[in-house]
DNA sequence: GTGGTCTAGACCACA
DNA sequence: GTGGTCTAGACCACA
């Protein structure tokens, strides 16, 4: 349920946070429920255990999942690190724009963008 | 002339390339002008003269300057780098954009955002 | 009767023991009253019979349960352990004031947090 | 000036976090300050990198520092997180007197602590 | 030199 | 079995 791109500049650690996050927003984890267990996670993604370790380790300080010792990593009861996720999305997003804007980039190359993106 | 924002995640190398791009563009430095010395850029920016070697390598490669022995660095005749630079940056913002719909950020958030950034 | 708390970092034997403690000293078990079974337990808190064990085995070794093979697990004649609990309580909680003055609380701070804590 | 105590459950790179903070706080390193670079760290407290880099990997995550790829880490320009921390130490301290309450810790008993703790 | 990512593996506490 | 900490070391990008 987990792809990664081993092309991408994106850390792979980075890649499974923003896969869970998904599955999570997308209802596939509900808040509570146990997520798979980390070496589970190593095996299948063929990573080593570290890495998705620390996955982990800033999901859980972002507030998105809690561990138990023995028991394994869950849901929050409130994952509302999603509003945040998204407050820091718009912030890039707005960087990268206004980084643009003094290359060039006009209203209207955005407004295709856009509606390129998210068309239907 | 040139500012560098040390909390970017934009290498410092980058940084120096857009804004020599920039201050081409807006016509401070003209085709076949000599841009400052390497060594002088490095003690004004206090940034080590490796870094700003790279950013004139690369500039130079992308035709937007040339270089002559002893003589130092200038403009080249017809520096059309800046239609690279504009679809790199909105291939940056593409990507800015794909990461925020995945959490979350919709179609109105991002009209909302270039209203506002594009507003007279 | 007895919470708990997956969501804390306290280990859950340990807040089987500090509950059994509890429950004692309100006097929900009277001396060489018989506790609930660990199976009992296990089955009702839905956890690992070997956490279980594990508070019991440690209460046991505090004197304030002893356990007699087949009959199970009784509250001993004096479960003086409340001191000890007292003591370990305040250690816990000096830790935390000590961390905290580092981190800039301040007595007036600590101040109008136990008032709060113990307001009628 | 940073003291590990090897003895101590803290882990480490918690109490590497902590002391660059209070450096930070008692004024040691200013804003904008470069930090010690991670190997100069590792090798002071003959620490391995890793265990340094998980230290400024969540101070960086909590704001508290920035880092610059070749350039080292330094301390953020407004390192906010000072308050969060305070925040959350007494979010602890409360959660361990609400603990305390439970076991027969008194107003005076806390009284008493805050009192020798915050002495002349 | 300086930080960033990733792998490999040891050892521990808890369930 | 399950997560947590720490060490050792490789390899990369950037300065």
């Amino acid at each position: 349920m987990i792809f990664l791109d081993y092309q991408s500049r994106v850390p792979i650690y980075q890649q499974i946070k923003e896969q869970v996050i998904m599955l999570i927003n997308t209802g596939v984890y509900a808040p509570n429920d146990r997520l798979p267990s980390i070496r589970a996670l190593s095996a299948e993604l063929n990573i080593n255990v570290n890495t998705i370790k620390r996955a982990f380790q800033e999901l859980e300080a972002e507030g998105v999942t809690y561990s138990s010792q023995g028991r394994g990593i869950f849901v929050a009861e409130n994952p509302l690190a999603n509003e945040k996720l998204k407050e820091n999305a718009i912030a890039d997003i707005k960087q990268a724009v206004a980084s643009g804007k003094a290359k060039g980039v006009t209203k209207s190359d955005l407004q295709k963008l856009i509606d390129e993106m998210y068309e239907v």
